[in-house]
RNA sequence: GGCGGUAUAGCCAAGUGGUAAGGCAGAGGUCUGCAAAACCUUCAUCGUCGGUUCGAAUCCGAUUACCGCCUCCA
């Protein structure tokens, strides 16, 4: 039974979709102004995992993810690069989807950008102007925070507590229109020469929040089953989102709020930011560190806590993903003398270690718990491929069962050793060598070899090989 | 000021009342012509102080340090 911490609740919940095949979920993408950092990318690895592992439980999830590509920093940057917004936001785009796919995120169901649903932000804002929750102030809309009762519930504010400006980004101009200062924008009055659409209040531009709810509710309904994103999210933006989206429907906006943790750096452990800068793109890690490294050594923290980021904790991940891989390949080398069979007792366990591991994701998607299963299942595979005599059927099982685990962590295992006459001819002309005791030409060999990356071992089963990487 | 998070071995990291999972590194061993890979053994009393309890890393109180959010952030 899967349960999920719920920022709504601050508590583990029964998972409980609203249609019990179907898992409608919107991840917060982001703003597509630079290279994602791997802060971007924790959240789209925590999400994805959650979403393979729901997939894995035999859900179909649609899962929708948004690119913001208005706002101030991409007219911004867009000024100082001299190109234009959606010139800029295209880039992003195509590279965002282009890291992804290196750390092997599956696609989303659906990336919606929110300059393709102005028409529907418009209407949206407009519905809550009518309702009394909004109203305009020179070419400006804003939110009556306060109107909408539960305002503070997810990130456990109280609207009288809020200090303004306590985060050192008021913008003056917008304080003097607001009726409060809890307010926020929906719609930005354009000035002059900035990209902008018209609208009922002038020349503008949507506002941050809106585009979610709008497009959530657009793409997944009224209610969905999961809203996630970063815990810097919390509040305002998952909190305004809310409000809106509520004010408007009058119905819940999502069921189970999810926030991932941040990804740390330096010894004082601070928060990887954009505004920060101090902040490490994925596009500039894959050049130097395997993908598939970056991707494993996020899987070894539960997705709710910080991870720090350092080269000896990606180190680490790269040895341990050695270590399944190893496995991986040394019980597929074994296939070619296995015999036809099952072993009920071996198989016994391997559905012990799958009960396990479903256990642990179940909770909270414990993915280091589940990963502590997936090195027992390595383990009792080993301890098997070292066997005189092995049976086809349960390797295989071994086999689909760590590829299936560790798919969760958007890691594909496969075997090292690959068909390669050249290299199968020195193996046979070292192994003549080792019959005669040649140990010398048989060394000479292997060390020939080594210097092209490829590891000999011998086991009892013949001379086996594979690529050091 | 309000709200929230974190603190477990050299490192990473599980564990919310029953006597510290797992991995890396280290040490010793088995296997091997030598290796490699693998396997086996070994390696902590849980930030600090106090309390509750037969029993606490786990509950309560206090305290220290660090981090985050409070309308730019994943």
């Amino acid at each position: 039974m899967l349960k999920v911490f719920n920022t709504l609740t601050r508590q583990k919940e029964i998972f409980k979709s609203i249609n019990p095949n179907v898992v409608n979920m919107y991840v917060c993408g982001p703003t597509v102004y630079n290279y994602i950092h791997i802060g971007n990318a924790r959240s789209a690895i925590a999400f994805d995992t959650i979403r393979r592992y729901l997939e894995y439980k035999g859900y179909k999830v649609n899962y929708v993810s948004n690119f913001t590509d208005v706002d101030d920093k991409l007219i911004k940057a867009a000024n100082e690069q001299h190109t234009t917004v959606p010139e800029l936001a295209d880039r992003y785009i195509a590279a965002f989807k282009e890291d992804t796919a290196a750390i092997n995120i599956e696609p989303a169901t659906k990336n919606p950008r929110a300059t393709e649903n102005i028409p529907e932000i418009i209407e949206f804002v407009k519905a809550l102007i009518e309702k009394g929750f909004a109203y305009e102030a020179d070419g400006d809309v804003y939110f009556r925070a306060r109107k909408f009762k539960h305002y503070g519930q997810l990130s456990d504010q109280n609207v009288d507590e809020l200090e303004v400006g306590a985060s050192e980004h008021t913008d003056e101009a917008e304080l003097e229109k607001k009726e409060d200062p809890i307010d926020f924008a929906l719609w930005k009055s354009a000035k002059p020469d900035e990209i902008s659409w018209e609208s009922p209040w002038g020349a503008g531009r949507p506002g941050w929040h809106i585009e979610c709810s709008v497009m959530s509710t657009k793409y997944l309904g009224d209610t969905i089953d999961i809203h996630g994103g970063g815990q810097d999210l919390e509040f305002p933006h998952h909190e305004n989102e809310i409000a809106q989206s509520e004010s408007k429907t009058g119905k819940k906006f999502a069921n189970y709020w999810l926030h991932n943790g941040f990804v740390t750096v330096g010894d004082d452990n601070q928060k990887m930011s954009k505004s920060l800068g101090n902040f490490v793109t994925v596009h500039d890690i894959i050049k130097k560190t395997p993908p598939e490294v970056l991707r494993f050594f996020m899987a070894t923290t539960q997705y709710r806590r910080p991870i720090q980021y350092t080269q000896d904790n990606l180190d680490d991940a790269a040895n341990n993903l050695k270590h399944l891989q190893t496995a991986f390949s040394n019980l597929t080398y074994r296939l070619k003398d296995a015999e036809d069979g099952n072993d009920p007792k071996i198989e016994q366990e391997i559905r012990q270690i799958q009960s396990e591991y479903i256990d642990a994701m179940d909770d909270d998607f414990n993915a280091q718990n589940g990963i502590s299963e997936v090195y027992e299942l390595a383990k009792l595979g080993n301890i098997y491929a070292e066997r005189g005599l092995v049976e086809k059927g349960t390797i295989e099982f071994i086999l689909s069962e760590l590829q299936q685990m560790v798919l969760v962590f958007g890691i594909q295992l496969q075997s090292t050793q690959l068909e390669d006459d050249g290299i199968q001819t020195l193996i046979d002309e070292r192994l003549e060598a080792r019959k005669n005791r040649d140990f010398a030409r048989s060394d000479e060999i292997r060390e020939q070899l080594k210097a092209q990356g490829v590891i000999l071992e011998d086991t009892p089963q013949g001379t086996r090989w594979r690529r050091e990487e």
